[in-house]
DNA sequence: CGTTCGAAG
DNA sequence: CTTCTAACG
């Protein structure tokens, strides 16, 4: 779940969407908040085990992951030493499942900000083939969740035609996403399309700017994928797009599974 | 009026004041807006002209003199180049008396930001001068009003003992107030205190910090300065020290005085 | 403690 | 449109 800024979706809302959510875990993204800068109550909320990995630039990026059961280990990055301290990666170990909350970074076409997201998109790359390489020679799962800032296919976005040239729909961008998915090589599902394999959607982030949420101009860019044997525990996947302005308090709206055998 | 950011204020119950104000001048200082980012309703309420004298660097001091009948002339500045565009002063005239909006820049004691002050203090001295010369001959009085961000006396300061050494209070400010109000000298008369000779403040300013408001922990640095004559007419002046947090929508409080014959 | 701007999303 | 920092007050 990308909470657009901690402390502001704590004055707003987090909180209580917190305390009636059934999940088991939680990976947040755009924490942009150090930990002594957050409450306590927020910082670590009651019944939770909490674990943080801000950047190294005051007030950007920034993911955690909440757990019910405090967590076996916790790795912060993925290797990469030029994201070591970005604030995008942190992963924990559950019983027989790894963790992973990933903030991958917004990009702009034609500009350095698209050359550091593609690097990025191959270093990761890289770690998810070891990650799962890991996973399989441990007998682990593995679910890797956050915002991807990509948008697969044509059903993963409401205005596909005006957005082929912008970052988060590049044809680059979509065959990298096709190859994290593609059965003989990344080998990873997308849980929640896997569940939905042919509806619009379902959207997780909509721009604050004009009425988009309001007309449901949407990307689905925030993603759960899982590896095979996850995946093929899921019973539910869905998100949870507020009824209303008031219920809202980010820009992308939480994506939840369920497992069975969790 | 020091407004502190005429959208934040107007935000917060500027308006409502406004509306119940019995005033027909009203100076403000700190617009910090220029006239396009301000709401109609804002930029001139109904049933006032508006003259506004922005700072060239956005978001930063700005004055400003609301009128209820237009002014018969309008001049932004005092002649000194290095002030031009500082958005620290503008005047009308009306009918028989020349106002001016004046907003005295902030200093810091030992810096750069203090001799800047000073070099303000000492140009807008001449210039008070040449201000009173102009009115005597013309036959007219003048009213400065505005942020002076220097109390006089230790009357003008709860806490006048801590503040000996600090920017606002500093001997050398103190003695240039008193060169202003000296009857052989600037010859300005200081309405409020004229009125009031013998109390603790009015103070006119609160930080924002700490419990400041409610301990009533102030300083007296809004001030008009009237010519002696229009000083003879003064019947009232008072300050509006807000009656609660709630009423409160600026760091300072409205001075405002009446006088015979206006 | 509060208002702005500017960068970022 | 909203978040945050930084400078300023």
């Amino acid at each position: 779940m990308n909470v657009n800024g901690l402390r502001a979706a704590s004055r707003k809302g987090y909180l209580k969407w917190l305390a009636t959510s059934r999940a088991d875990v939680v990976c947040l993204q755009e924490v942009r908040a150090e930990e002594h800068q957050l409450p306590d109550d927020v910082r670590v909320p009651e019944g939770w085990h909490a674990v943080y990995a801000p950047a190294d630039t005051p007030g950007r990026a920034g993911v955690a992951v909440l757990t019910r059961r405090a967590p076996e280990a916790v790795r912060v990055g993925f290797g990469a030493p030029e994201f070591a301290k970005a604030g995008r990666y942190l992963e924990v170990d559950l019983p027989g499942v790894t963790i992973g909350s990933l903030y991958l970074p917004t990009g702009e076409a034609g500009t350095p900000k698209q050359e550091m997201k593609e690097r990025f998109m191959a270093a990761f790359f890289a770690y998810l083939a070891e990650l799962r390489g890991k996973a399989a020679a441990d007998g682990r799962e593995a679910l890797v969740c956050g915002d991807w800032n990509i948008a697969h296919r044509e059903a993963d976005i409401k205005n596909w035609r005006g957005n082929r040239d912008k970052s988060g729909f590049l044809p680059e961008e979509r065959a990298w996403l096709g190859r994290v998915l593609a059965p003989e090589d990344g080998g990873w599902t997308d849980v929640v399309r896997a569940l939905h394999p042919d509806r619009e959607g379902p959207y997780s982030w909509w721009t604050y700017r004009g009425r988009a949420f309001d007309n449901d101009t949407g990307w689905r860019i925030d993603m759960l994928m899982a590896t095979r044997g996850l995946a093929g525990r899921a019973t539910e996947a869905f998100v949870e797009r507020a009824a209303s302005h008031d219920e809202r308090w980010s820009d992308h709206a939480p994506v939840t599974a369920a497992f069975t055998g969790w």
